[in-house]
DNA sequence: CTCCGGATAA
DNA sequence: TTATCCGGAG
């Protein structure tokens, strides 16, 4: 019987060869520092979202060094609308890091990706695999799902033991090289042929080697915790044509522009506006107050046309706007 | 509306 | 181990 290992990497590869998404902007020249920036984004963001971001911001910040001399508020403007911000602060702080400790050149080995900032276990294998070629397991949310059914891994993969079971399936069925065509091949099959719900195994190049008996139901996952709902006042501070934000001190949105939080005492009877959206596990009401008194030094004045070219988080831009449109 | 997704601090 | 961080797509 011939090797099922051998079979799945070698349909896989001509499956990708033809179907693949060779066109991703940070698949041409597979810099390192293309890499790094490219997985940074993609953390918890999809493809289309950082599609055009990932371009704008080479032109930004073309090389690795360019990237540690820059401003903390050029990096955030850079990142503005993406979400979670501590991804730029942390990318920003990697790039410095390995200019001062690695003489700019991210480094191949795993304990030494592993200590930087934002670097974790999935991060530090995407790059092995797609900067440096290395045949490793890199468990994104694609391939755990391509692996869950390929082997039938009915344990939760959100548990220490149905992790493991996928990292060692994974691990199982690497080829001896070329780390950075595998990775590539099993993701894009997992985001175009083995979706997440129903997924198109008549279109699938592994349909007689999977061993998934109801694919649709793959993989398992522990339930969400629940949304709770909050309230939070906020003011809208609008002189002479300028707008009053502060800095936010984090950890939410830390180092971005927001509408200054609205004490009591300055609170006026009347709402101007509300909005709602939702944070991680809450859903926010925003009330918008228009208070008539002094304004608070903290603050800091924009002009409407400066308000395009800082940070500010979606939801306290989107306020902004049904407060402009009153 | 609901669902989705890596790293980290606690 | 568990909760926190964000915005886009369906």
């Amino acid at each position: 019987m011939v090797d099922r290992n051998y079979i799945i990497q070698k349909k896989l590869n001509a499956w990708f060869r033809n179907h693949g998404r060779h066109d991703l902007p940070w698949r041409t020249t597979f810099s390192p520092y293309e890499v790094l920036v490219s997985e940074f984004m993609l953390q918890q963001t999809t493809v289309a979202t950082i599609t055009p971001r990932f371009l704008i911001w080479m032109e930004l910040f073309p090389t690795l060094e360019m990237l540690a001399q820059a401003s903390e508020e050029a990096v955030l403007g850079a990142w503005q609308g993406l979400g979670y911000y501590s991804r730029a602060r942390r990318l920003h702080l990697v790039a410095k890091t390995v200019v001062s400790n690695f003489q700019g050149k991210i480094p191949r080995d795993l304990d030494q990706l592993l200590a930087l900032p934002g670097i974790g276990p999935y991060t530090a294998k995407a790059l092995l695999a797609f900067a440096f070629d290395q045949p490793v397991e890199v468990l994104d949310t694609n391939i755990i799902r391509v692996i869950a059914r390929l082997n039938n891994i009915t344990e939760p993969i959100d548990t220490k033991r149905g992790h493991l079971l996928i990292k060692e399936s994974a691990r199982n069925i690497l080829p001896p090289k070329n780390g950075r065509v595998f990775a590539s091949a099993l993701m894009d099959l997992g985001s175009m042929v083995c979706k997440s719900g129903e997924p198109l195994c008549d279109a699938c190049p592994l349909s007689s080697e999977c061993e998934a008996e109801e694919p649709s139901c793959l993989p398992l996952k522990q339930p969400r915790v629940a949304i709770t709902k909050k309230k939070e006042q906020r003011a809208f501070y609008y002189r002479r044509n300028k707008i009053y934000l502060e800095k936010s001190q984090g950890p939410l949105w830390k180092g971005l522009w927001i509408l200054p939080h609205c004490s009591s005492v300055q609170k006026p009877r009347e709402i101007f506006s509300s909005i709602t959206y939702p944070i991680t596990r809450y859903r926010v009401t925003m009330e918008l107050y228009r208070p008539s008194g002094s304004i608070p030094k903290s603050l800091h004045p924009f002009s409407i046309l400066e308000l395009k070219n800082i940070a500010i988080p979606s939801p306290h831009r989107k306020a902004l706007e049904t407060c402009f449109a009153k």
